[in-house]
RNA sequence: GGUGAGGUGGGUGAGUGGCUAAAACCAGUAGUUUGCUAAACUGCCGUACGGGUCAAACUGUACCGAGGGUUCGAAUCCCUCCCUCACCGCCA
């Protein structure tokens, strides 16, 4: 969530920024400020009134001490005419907060200037690729055939269990993925990210603070009986961890990685896109999330760029990196890098990996703050990227190192694998 | 699911209608003093939104799990909800 105070101080710089991300509704900018406005002189009123009300009731309470009943009773009398007034306030007050909220929630992060201007997938900017030297065999196949002929993978069990989109891993495959995971938080814990395991649901106010609601209510799964909503990603609930927090300067950075489930209802994909691993609705995925000071989160988050690069490349896998477009960005994100690896076998880029700097979106939606040295109160910055997405590494994997005899498992695998081929 | 207890500031924990933003202690922090790997003493030490100021000082309001209610006045009384803990039941 936008601070108000930022619309206000250069509305004009706000629209533009906001414009980057082909956001329409700008006259909401203005209405906001306007709001605000109306919201700093009702809140005066409110309390002017209300200190009226505070004044005399210490009044009453001496007086009926010295037992002058009737000075007391008239007192009364007046706080009566003060406490309908601080209600017609306290109502228009509850009412101007409803709507502003309401207006200043559906603004989106504004856009870094290293922001790419560019509306479609397309017009992202590759900052780097690496070399594509897979060589297939004659006979290759996309990993949607190859799990079927090593029956590693099965969709249509999936789909007898749960429902389409639900893959069931088997045998080698379950092992695979499991070697990925822990590979994967190998990797992020010897970085210095401290593991977690959280819950795979969460309530409403934590779905609000990372900006998945109201702006992605219908991708996920909302359990309503009890109003939680499964997670999209573990960064919902390990970056809600610091929720209503105040930090130490000293405390920052912090380093979290968790593996999660990822649940997403993905309503209305279609076509080639979600042909066989490339899209499902439950896939496994090892996040990074750091809290920093507002200072190094453009540091930080070349840092985790290096980070998740490394990770790519120790699995061999030929890729690029991408800096999104304005709009294909994230509603939270003020600058997104993506991770896509090389599919030979489909002659396509697959998304692996997504690193974004929230800067203070999430923070000032969570309330997670620190104190600086000068004690003043910050919010502070929140980053987060995919380290990684499992199912469309896994397609990758087995699609770019399959042979005539099987499919090879890069070295850095096998020791978690406990073998070298399928 | 049942029963009981409870939710107060970073922590422990007082406070049962006005003198309480809230004792005390611990932690933290600034300093004084002695000087020997530390102790003693003193000050400061909640957040949000306003006013005020270059910035402070200062100042108004709100907040003692959340939301309602009673009252001139509520952390304190009443109602609803949420959560935590303990025991029982069930269960991986």
């Amino acid at each position: 969530m936008l601070q108000v105070n930022v619309l206000r101080n250069n509305p004009q710089w706000v629209k533009e920024r906001l414009a980057v991300k082909h956001f329409k509704q700008l006259e909401l900018v203005d209405e906001i400020i306007v709001l605000d406005d109306e919201r700093k002189r009702i809140q005066s009123d409110y309390d002017n009134t209300q200190s009226k009300i505070n004044t005399a009731s210490k009044e009453i309470g001496k007086l009926m001490a010295q037992r002058k009943k009737d000075e007391a009773e008239e007192l009364k009398n007046q706080v009566a005419g003060f406490k309908i007034q601080v209600n017609d306030y306290n109502a228009l007050l509850i009412g101007n907060l409803k709507v502003l909220t309401d207006k200043i929630v559906l603004l989106p992060n504004l856009p870094s200037t290293l922001v790419p201007i560019g509306k479609t997938p397309e017009e992202n900017v590759v900052t780097k690729q690496s070399e594509i030297n897979i060589a297939l065999p004659s006979n290759a196949k996309p990993h949607w055939d190859l799990i079927k002929q090593h029956d590693i993978v099965d969709f249509e069990l999936g789909a007898k269990i749960t429902g389409s989109g639900f893959p069931v891993y088997k045998g080698k495959g379950a092992r695979l993925q499991r070697a990925l995971i822990e590979y994967f938080l190998q990797f992020n814990t010897a970085a210095g990210y401290t593991e977690f395991i959280p819950p795979f649901m969460v309530n409403e106010a934590s779905a609000f603070a990372t900006g998945q609601l109201p702006d992605k209510e219908g991708q996920m799964y909302h359990a309503t009986e009890d109003n939680f909503y499964l997670i999209p990603t573990a960064e919902v609930p390990v970056t809600n961890i610091y929720r209503d927090t105040i930090l130490k300067e000293t405390e920052l950075p912090i380093k979290m990685t968790a593996y999660s489930p990822c649940f997403r209802r993905e309503a209305g994909s279609f076509g080639k896109d979600v042909r066989g691993l490339n899209r499902v609705h439950q896939f496994e995925k090892i996040e990074i999330i750091q809290i920093v000071h507002p200072d190094k989160s453009y540091g930080v988050l070349d840092e985790m760029v290096a980070h998740v690069e490394k990770l790519v490349q120790s699995l061999e896998l030929p890729y690029r990196i991408l800096r999104l477009c304005g709009g294909d960005m994230s509603f939270a994100s003020a600058l997104t890098y993506d991770f896509e690896v090389y599919s030979a076998a489909q002659e396509r880029w697959l998304e692996v990996s997504s690193v974004s700097n929230f800067e203070n979106f999430q923070t000032n939606r969570m309330k997670c703050r620190f104190k600086d040295v000068n004690g003043k109160m910050q919010l502070a910055h929140s980053l987060n990227g995919s380290s990684l997405a499992l199912p469309r590494i896994f397609a990758a994997l087995i699609e770019n190192n399959q042979t005539e005899n099987g499919i090879n498992i890069p070295k850095v695998l096998q020791p978690y694998f406990g073998a070298d081929s399928i």
